[in-house]
DNA sequence: CTCTTTGCAAAACATTTGCATGCCT
DNA sequence: AGGCATGCAAATGTTTTGCAAAGAG
């Protein structure tokens, strides 16, 4: 069935995210590996800083400027999604083949948590005239671990 | 009618504004109020920046910090709104009286425009158990005047 | 071997705080 | 007069850039 999605394993994200940064010429280095398994493996948001610091548990030597730019490199690339928190940016594994969505986050943890109503359809007649960039729909609070 | 609702002019919002700081013990200066007077007219989202320049032609010797505090003491007393895009605070002047909405923001001058259908209460059956603080949903791309 | 990636360092930028002076009430 | 507001200066924290050395293909 073309509805039925196969639920991805952390090997399988990420041979997902190592084939999309050859197709994008990035070369796979041992630290990109790195950072696609921690974010295959905890799929929650976290900022640069969050995913350094468990980088450096493994490569202490690792510099923060890397990491940064990993991210960024990965967020062009559709590999991560985005949002802003606090002046932060903070980073996600992009899920390939799931369909548009948002998400709940978790302000103590940064657990993610998929919502699947989005209204943007609702809102053709209300926006006329303008040209839209992207949207944004996020609820933000404490996930039920961290209550 | 009770959903009759009244366009207040500048002055109504402005002197609202200074109502709401007497009401939380505020003092009434003349650059608090030249402030509000930016905000009832120029309903746009704007960074401290933003605010800071405009006022700087009225007071050249305004100190940023003058502008950054009172916008920050506004937020807290509902005055003004905020949103943050590209790692900037954007702050707007906060419509009393008007129901829940959300906004679409030109991301080159700022303009919002309200949109009304808002899809928090869709979600409840998809976020049980969490505890939510808030949520944001909103629409960047180029108004009319901006394309 | 070539070009990308990395580490180190520092610049840029917005936010935030401390303290002495000035102003509203 | 008393206490909040302001200006000045500097600290903080994250993002961003430059350049030389190391590593992937």
């Amino acid at each position: 069935m073309h509805t039925m999605e196969h639920k991805q394993t952390n090997e399988e994200l990420v041979e997902q995210g190592l084939e999309t940064l050859r197709a994008n010429q990035f070369k796979i280095t041992q630290k990109r590996k790195e950072i696609l398994e921690l974010f295959a493996q905890k799929q929650h948001y976290m900022s640069a800083q969050d995913v350094h610091e468990i980088l450096r548990e493994k490569y202490p030597t690792m510099s923060y400027n890397t990491t940064y730019r990993n991210l960024y490199d990965f967020v062009e690339c559709d590999l991560l999604e985005t949002t802003e928190y606090r002046q932060q940016q903070l980073f996600k594994i992009h899920c390939i083949g799931d369909h548009h969505h948002h998400h709940f986050i978790c302000t103590k943890c940064g657990k993610s948590i998929p919502i699947h109503h989005c209204p943007m359809h609702l809102l053709e007649d209300e926006l006329q005239g303008v040209q839209i960039e992207f949207h944004r729909f996020e609820v933000f609070g404490l996930c039920a671990d961290c209550q």
